[in-house]
Parts: C-alpha cells; sequence; structure tokens
DNA sequence: ACGAATATTTAGACTCACACCAAATTCCGG
DNA sequence: CCGGAATTTGGTGTGAGTCTAAATATTCGT
C-alpha cells in the first residue's frame, strides 16, 4: 500500500483488475472479453502482463485470481472510482452520471491525489457508486484503517 | 465551439497547441521543440498533423500561427486546465499544486464535463491559474458569452 | 474413455501516438 | 552568394491495445 502509485497498471489492465476483483474467486478469460468486448487472445496477453507485474495469479486454461497485491490494487482503484465519482456528484452529476464520467477520468488520479481528495471529504463512507472501504486508504491524516 | 468535445487533440497535441496559443502570433518549432525538451523532428510531425486538423496554419520553415478555430481550441483548453485547477484547490491543493495536478489530468475531461462543472461553480471568473475567458464556454445554461 | 465441441493460448500482424537519429533541404545574415 | 543554423524528411523503435488464424488444452456427452 505504500508504494502504489495509481499509475502500476494502463488504465486498460486497472479495468480488468477492477472487474476480476467485483467477481472475485476465479474468473476465465472469456468472461472477461465478453464484458470488454474484445477477443479473448487480447484478454490473455493483458493477464500475462498483469500476472508478471504481480496483481494476479494466471494458471493457463483455468483462469485467473488476485493475489494479495492485486486485492489491496483493486480495493485502491475501487476507491479512487467512487471518490471521483463522489467528487463529480458535488458538480450536479446524477448518481449514474457520475459514476460513467468517473470512469472516464479515474485514470489521471494518482493514489497521492485520489487520498488528499479524500481527506479532504472528510474520509467520507459512501458515494453514488456504493461503500467507499477505506482499508488501504492510508492517507498520512487518516485515522481509518480497515 | 459547437462541435468541440475536448478529446479532438491527443494531450500532447493539445499542450503544443496551448502554448502556441500563450506565445501568440508566430511560434517556431525549435522553440516549442526547446519548451518541451524534445527533438525539432518530433514537434514538426506534431505540428503537420495539428496543421491537418485545421487548429494551426503551419508556413514550412516559418513557423506555426493558430487558425480561428485553433483559437477557439485552446481557449477551451486553457478554460478546462483552470476550471480542474480550480477544483482541485476546493479539495485543500495549494494554487501551484493545484495547476499542477491538473495539468495531469485535464486531459480526461471532456468538454461537456468541463462545461458541467463549471456551471455548477456559478461560471467562476479566477482560478489559482489565472483568469478564466468564458467566451466560448457555451455551457447550455450559461449567460456569459465573451 | 473417446471424440467432438468449447475454451484458451500462441504467433504474427496492424494501428496509433510518441520519440529519436541522420540526411536532405531551406533560410538568412555577413 | 555562401555557409551555418533551422527545419523537414525519411526511416526506426517502443509501448499499449487490438485482431485473426492456428495450435493446444479442457470438458462433456455417450
Amino acid at each position: 500500500m505504500q508504494g502504489i502509485t495509481g499509475h502500476e497498471l494502463s488504465s486498460r489492465k486497472a479495468e480488468y483488475l477492477k472487474y476480476i476483483h467485483m467477481q472475485g474467486d476465479v474468473v476465465k478469460t472469456t468472461e472477461i472479453a465478453a464484458r470488454f468486448s474484445v477477443a479473448p487472445s487480447t484478454v490473455t496477453k493483458a493477464l500475462t502482463e498483469i500476472a508478471k507485474a504481480g496483481y494476479i495469479e494466471h494458471t493457463p486454461y483455468h483462469g485467473v485470481r488476485l493475489t494479495p497485491a492485486g486485492t489491496e490494487y483493486a480495493r485502491f482503484l475501487l476507491r479512487r472510482h467512487r471518490i471521483v465519482a463522489l467528487v463529480l456528484s458535488r458538480y450536479g452529476l446524477e448518481p449514474d452520471e457520475a459514476c460513467k464520467e468517473a470512469a472516464k477520468i479515474e485514470q489521471c488520479f494518482s493514489k497521492d491525489l485520489t487520498n488528499r481528495i479524500c481527506s479532504s471529504l472528510g474520509h467520507p463512507m459512501m458515494s453514488g457508486c456504493g461503500e467507499i472501504e477505506h482499508d488501504n486508504c492510508c492517507c498520512p491524516s487518516c485515522g481509518r484503517q480497515g
């Protein structure tokens, strides 16, 4: 959690990781390919690289599963998404719009920036996108740790 | 102004365009290359493409100058930058930090999103980054037009 | 347990954006 | 008008993402 900058994975790979996290347990290549409307081979290549980065464990032909580092990273991605969506909702966007727009811009927010905003908002527990977990928030000034 | 989405130019080209706008009048290839620390040939290539998109007029060996469309686009880019910086400053970032961080994330903000935020903020006239011009704001609900 | 259908991976190729270098070209001031 | 400086051209390389076709592995039904 210390080392995360928020830019370890490209935005596409981050999306895959978030999806894997949301599905929980083992996720198959085809499932991801269908969800993102890309060829299975595209997913295999990305998965191989995400695995090389240490966020997932890839058992060829049998799917992937998050590693502890992957779980931590996915939680950060989710928290970031929700924080960004929450910010947007403060500028008049409806929850679902905020969520859609957040998905388009969240990849630009570093972990530090996310944490500063989170902190400034008083570590909110909810956004229009769902509950915000602060397990890995580690904003320097954050009292919440799990 | 009607057609701008905010994603017509890649972020790198948008930076070049903003720089050209800030310099005013004719800008030379070498000047841009020096400012961004890239080889002149890299700039020439980008300039050719920006010209093809209609935002600048490129007279080979003599530099570039914004077209009316380019001026309009650059103004949008500048307004977007300042709006984003202003938003960040509302979450505890100091003006210069807000400006730096805005530079990193602004390219993700579509014109529509920028306008919604601008509108929600009441079409502010200033940000830590400078004066915000609403000439081309054209937020549907915006009364300011120049 | 076998073979077909399905799922997955591998290999090769493409695009786009960005960058570089070296060579050719153009410009400009003495 | 000539040479140095600026610029452009042309060729290359990288990284991310995508695709197709072919190879390979798994799974399921009989």
